[in-house]
Order: C-alpha cells, then structure tokens, then sequence
DNA sequence: ATGAAAGCGCTAACAT
DNA sequence: ATGTTAGCGCTTTCAT
C-alpha cells in the first residue's frame, strides 16, 4: 500500500485537507469540527497506520525540530556521554539530534556545518576546532542559536559552556607535585585550540609556582590524523629524557598513552604518573594511575540546553560565557 | 541580511529559478546554461553566501539523505563506535546520521521509530528491543530499507548482521574452564532479547560439553531501568554462591559489575574471573580479569553500509541473515 | 462546521 | 540558451 498523504485522507473520507490538519493537530476543537468527524478522521489515520510527513510540515513552518550536535569524535567518550544527554533533554522537548564528527579537521568541520545549515537545523551544539571560519561568522551574524563547549576563541564573541581550563589543570597538577613529582612532561593536541592552550598554561603555571624549570622540550605535540604513531613517538622522548609525569591535555591521548605504557613500557607503569584533563572509566584501574580533571558532564548538558532554549524562544542571544568547575579526580 | 532563496536569487540576477537551479545542480553545462551566465550564478551565491534549503529538496525529490540509527544507548561504546563508523562510511555517500536511544525500552524505541519514519528517514539501522513491534512490522511489509543488528527476533524475517552468539559465548567460557573455573554464575538482561537468550544457550552449552551441572539460581538477571542496584543485588547473590567465575551478555553489565568488584569485593578480584559478551579498552586493564568476545566491528559496520546501499539502490530487499565471527580475547 | 486556495523552497518536464 | 509552470505534503487565512 502506497503512503497516504494528508490529501489522500482527505478525498477517502470526502472532507478538506483543511478539515484533515486541524483534526490531525488537536485543534477539532478549537476549530470547531465536530466530534463526529474527528473520530472518523483519527479512527481512519489509525486504521491506514498514516504518518505526517515532517519534511513537508518543517518546510511550511520553517523549523525542523533538529538540533546540530558537532564533534571532534562522537565515539570519545566525553562526547558520546554529553551526546546522550542531550538527546534525553531535548527529546522531551520534541527535538532530535543529528551528529557529526570532524576529527579535529577544519575542512570536515565546515563541511558538515554547512550540511547542517543546509538541513535547517534549528540550533547547533558545537565543540569546534575552527571557530573563526566564514560558515561560523555567518552563523554569529545572523544570531543563529549556537552554543560552543568545551572549545572557545576568546577572540569570537558568542555562546559558550566551559570549564575553568586553566586553574583546574594547575590544581591536577600540582597534587602530583606534592606527592613527588619532579620533572614532568606534556603531551597535547595542537595548542591552536584554545581550551588546550589553557591547559598548558595551567601546566606551566604549576611548575613555576613550585620552582621547577620549565623546559620547551618537554612539551610534545601529537596529530590528530596520525594519533597512534606520533603519540607513540611523543611518549617516547619523554621517557628518553626521564620525566617522572606525564600530563595530556584530553583524554583520548591519555587512553593511547595507557595503552602503549602497558605494552612497552611495563617496567615504568608504576615509576610513571600521569595527569589528565577529561575523566574516562578506564582511568580507575589503569596503570599509570591518573589525577585527571573531570568535566562536569551533567552541568554541562543541562547549561546547554537551558541556553539553547532560551535563545530559540525568545529569539534573543546574549552572548553568555558560562564557565563551570570540573572535579578533581585524585588517583596519585 | 534575510536569507536567501532561489528566487531570490533569480530576481536578482534577472534568471528563472530553472536556470539557477540548474547551475547550482552542476546541470549547466547538460541544460547548455552559457558558461557567463554560470559564472554569474556562482559568483552571485558564493557572495551572498546563498544554502540551499535541504528541507525543500527532500521534500520535492521525496528523499532526505537521512539514516537513523536507533540504539539502546548512544553513549555505551560499543554503540558509539558503530556509530561512528557508519557516520564516515555514510558522508562519503551524502547520507547522515540521526540517532536515538531507547534505554530497551519498547515504548521509547517506538516513538523514536515513529519520529524516524515522519521524518523520512531514507534507511534504517536498528539494535532492537522489540521487533515485533507494529512499526517494524509496517516498515517490514512496505520493503523499507532497514537492517538490524546485534539483535534478532528469529520469528521476523529480516535483514540482520549478528554474530555468532552461541558458539562463540561456548567458547570463551570454555577457555576459563580450562583454566580451572568450577563454578560459574551468569549476569544478563532480560533474556527476552533473542541474541542474550542465545548467549545463556551457549553458557548452558560450555557447562554441559564440560560436565557441569547447571544451576539455574546461577543465571541472575538484571533490570535495564535500574542497572546499578540490581546488579549490585545480583552480583552480591553470586558472590554469596562462591561461584568462582561470572559470565556476563553483554559489556554495560560487566563495566558495572567491574567497578562494584573493586568497591565492595577487592579482595576477590583476582580469585574471581570474569567472561563477558563485547569487549571495552577497559578490560585490557581491569581486574577481574575478562575473557571477552569481542564483535568485529569494523566488519559489521561494512556489512550494514553495504546492505543498505544496496537496498536504497536497488529497492530490492532480499531479508538477508549474516553472521559474522566474533573474536575471542582472552586473558585468564 | 467545513472548504478553497496560497505558499513554504525546490526540481524538472515541457515550452520557447 | 533560458523561462513557465506544476507539484512535493503540509498549514493557515479567509470564505462560506
């Protein structure tokens, strides 16, 4: 049986389209359609199993119900536990999430954002690695409902739902300090992303406070593209000259790291300390132990979709920066 | 600035929205458009930073671009790494991906179900619950593109890629009985999910093949909605039965019965030894430790993208069952 | 209490 | 080489 539309509904049971819709909406009453009708109109859609075309129904009102949800990675599971909140929070909303992932990769990035403008999405929840491209200015510009996390360009004027980056990072660091610490590595994505910045700030900020000599050499930079192999090589050097810590900027790092300690480093896994930004399961039984920074994840989604209701509702944007304090997960 | 339409556009430039829309579909050569007039449009929209609307395409070509992915849980790993693997294998081909979760519960799944179907969703990709539900059902009897897998209901006739449940359950617990276990107890969710109703068969198998007698208070089942307690309450009940090896049926179940194990029995975490269905990067570090069969990921995301093409493509459906080997990590 | 008709933004068959 | 027009399925104003 073909897919019936509103208008095959209609002529079947000799109403108007008009007639159909307003039943199909709940507005029989308020239209004045007689209670009759509106059981012979619902009684039929159930019967044909008919369902509303919500691409035709978007178009007229201009609004899809969808929400933009764009990552570096879906699978991390920082992203994948934000993710899925969201989706219960704005389920109950009557919006859906569509995803994307970039890979920390501008071309992807603009890419998909453009694929989600395309698709009219009503709103955009983004953790960008390119926050000053021309598809995210024209978003600003326009005032479309867009919130950044966990990524921030002081340098763009928007919405944003982050965490202390920096002070956070220097407390992680220097419990691991007190408990001995003496020469201690970094290894980061790249610091073009400025919540990474930060944290190496916080890192530098602990040694300095603490009266060790900060060396340059001791801060590696990993690819995104290629995260195995130069994680590998990084982590390598850092051996090589002897740090007694290691502390990475996200958590995927830090997974990589784990795992290669434990396949080539087995003899260092309990001289080794490691300090984290961003909290995985994993880091409660793994060696090296792990003093990481745990993102307030809840806090997180519930700021976001507060903001993004408001700003659809009330089709105003403040411009709001919100910055919440993650956990200090102390394992070293 | 307004946003653009197409007839915008045309006004503009003095065009009908034919030959603007032609231009845009890379159709002007084919509709022998004048490469000056191309130019013109191109530029034009490059300038004003026209997007076409996704919403109304789909609608008039009656085809949104637009898979769901409906699962239990997003955020559960093995969930998100599907996830995110189709996600790439459907860019390439100009499909996304719009998700739901369902927390296994029926009336959830159908309601996502319903939402994916108003949408228009081109094709769908389903860990299901509840097969038999009237939604599947319609979607089944109208030839929708739809493919299940981790789950199965062998009384629906449907697409699925499943691994092999049984045989390969048999043969982790095996390896731990070889390994000296004597006493296993089972942890699971409803066994109303056929594929963990298969798992428990090959559980009852290995006891069998091994000249253990079955016990069925050692089969413990676990509630979805309150997963934390009652795996607390059942993991207790085993531990109480000295059993010296449990079985889980799925990863979410052993993650919890992990961090209970290192909270509440410390000191039977390396007595006790753990086989679980699914395999997480946790398990390399855990305690118990975890013999585990972990799906081929990378082959089920490839079978599921291949199917599904095929099925868009060719509108044939031709409800195939493809079983795909699981592979056996073991570590006690 | 119900219907006719316009229009959301786009495509494409059919003119010219 | 470019334009006219109908129509995808829905909502909603304005009639009747």
């Amino acid at each position: 049986m073909k897919k019936k539309s509103i208008k095959d509904i209609a002529q079947d049971l000799e109403l108007s389209k008009t007639t159909v819709s307003f039943v199909l909406n709940d507005k029989g009453d308020e239209k004045n359609i007689s209670k009759k009708t509106q059981k012979k109109v619902l009684d039929y859609v159930k019967k044909v199993n008919y369902h509303p075309n919500q691409i035709a129904k978007s178009l007229k009102q201009g609004q899809t119900n969808t929400i933009g949800y764009l990552v570096p990675d879906i699978s991390n599971p920082f992203f994948a536990k934000i993710g899925r909140l969201l989706e219960d929070h704005f389920w109950e909303k009557g919006y859906h999430l569509i995803i994307g992932s970039t890979d920390e990769n501008k071309d992807k990035e603009t890419q998909v954002l453009n694929m989600f403008v395309n698709r009219q999405v009503d709103a955009l929840i983004v953790a960008s690695c390119f926050i000053q491209s021309d598809t995210i200015k024209s978003l600003l510009s326009r005032d479309f409902p867009l919130v950044f996390f966990d990524r921030e360009d002081p340098d763009v004027k928007a919405n944003y739902i982050l965490v202390e980056n920096k002070i956070s990072m220097k407390n992680a660091i220097e419990k691991t300090i007190y408990s001995g610490a003496k020469k201690l590595g970094l290894i980061t994505l790249t610091p073009d992303i400025y919540s990474l910045k930060n944290r190496i700030e916080g890192y530098k900020m602990a040694l300095k406070d603490n009266n060790i000599v900060f060396d340059s050499n001791l801060i590696r930079i990993v690819d995104n593209n290629d995260l195995k192999k130069t994680t590998e090589r990084e982590l390598r050097k850092l051996i090589e000259s002897n740090v007694d810590t290691i502390v990475f900027t996200n958590n995927q790092i830090t997974v990589i790291a784990i795992w290669l300690m434990n396949t080539y480093y087995k003899d260092k896994v309990n001289t080794i300390k490691f300090v984290s930004f961003d909290n995985v399961d994993l880091f409660d039984y793994s060696l090296p132990k792990v003093n990481s920074v745990a993102q307030p994840i809840k806090e997180v989604t519930e700021q976001i979709s507060k903001m993004i209701l408001q700003i659809i509702h009330s089709k105003k944007n403040e411009n709001k920066r919100i910055e919440l304090t993650p956990k200090l997960i102390e394992r070293n």
